[in-house]
DNA sequence: ATGCCTATCCTCGATAGA
């Protein structure tokens, strides 16, 4: 089985690119962020003549999350737990940054991680609230029955390590790398998770900005990760980082991050 | 060295992205 996960920047914009990337790498599930649209503005129809299942949640041109199967689609949820925190000063609301459904027996969460905008930015106290939230939940699945498959997938909007940025002295008083940050990306590992794709991707980036041509200075991030549980990690036989489909005219700004299993 | 930012909408400027 492949599951596969990409921040699309868009899936309108973006849909013919979707169905192309499933079938060039033979994709089981699809787990995106950013879709930037509501549930029924979704391009559904495309992904079903392929023979995929599709579930999405968004709520306006914010965020935006979907699963893309062809392996079953059950239980989805839209929500990581209840507790997972709101945001907005006025009217705080649930942000359409996580689904998570059954598929093929493993349960796969695509998760768009609060960016944090700046570190004395409510939008920082939001997205590490967001992490804690999502440790302690993914860690009582865990509690729960350990032999559990659980794909912890998506743009976690942290760059775990110094190598995982082109510069670390262009981050200075950034968020994404900020101590917390890193501390609550580790926390999850410490929850019982593994990044499986690194092991295969050494010193590869996921993210390239729009600007100043960074994608081909190769000044760019590694932000999107698949987490995997003990019980799943043991599955996995292969992962890659399709650095291709960052290239030419309307290419989304991150790259898919894929992952095999036996 | 696959290109000098891109997507959205209550759209022509503001907001968000990282």
């Amino acid at each position: 089985m492949r599951i596969a996960t990409w921040n699309v920047n868009s899936v309108r914009t973006r849909i013919d690119r979707v169905t192309a990337f499933l079938q060039r790498h033979d994709v089981d599930v699809l787990a995106l962020q950013e879709t930037k649209c509501r549930d029924d503005q979704f391009p559904a129809l495309p992904l079903h003549e392929l023979g995929y299942e599709t579930a999405h949640v968004g709520l306006d041109q914010w965020n935006g999350v979907a699963l893309i199967s062809r392996v079953g689609l059950d239980d989805v949820r839209t929500q990581f737990a209840p507790e997972q925190p709101l945001f907005g000063a006025d009217a705080p609301v649930l942000e359409a940054r996580s689904i998570g459904a059954v598929c093929g027996g493993v349960e796969v969460w695509s998760l768009y991680v609060p960016n944090g905008r700046e570190l004395d930015h409510p939008h920082y106290h939001y997205k590490l609230a967001w992490l804690e939230q999502l440790r302690a939940t993914a860690a009582q699945w865990l509690a729960d029955d350990p032999g559990k498959q659980v794909a912890l997938t998506g743009d976690w909007n942290i760059a775990p390590q110094d190598e995982d940025v082109w510069d670390m002295a262009a981050f200075e008083g950034s968020t994404h790398v900020s101590e917390p940050e890193r501390a609550a990306f580790r926390s999850v590992l410490d929850a019982g998770f593994t990044d499986v794709v690194r092991p295969y991707t050494e010193g590869a980036y996921t993210y390239w900005d729009y600007q100043r041509l960074a994608f081909p200075k190769r000044m760019g991030m590694r932000i999107d990760f698949i987490l995997a549980s003990q019980a799943l990690a043991a599955r996995v036989n292969g992962a890659m980082i399709d650095r291709e489909e960052r290239k030419g005219k309307g290419a989304s700004d991150h790259a898919p991050v894929i992952v095999d299993l036996d």
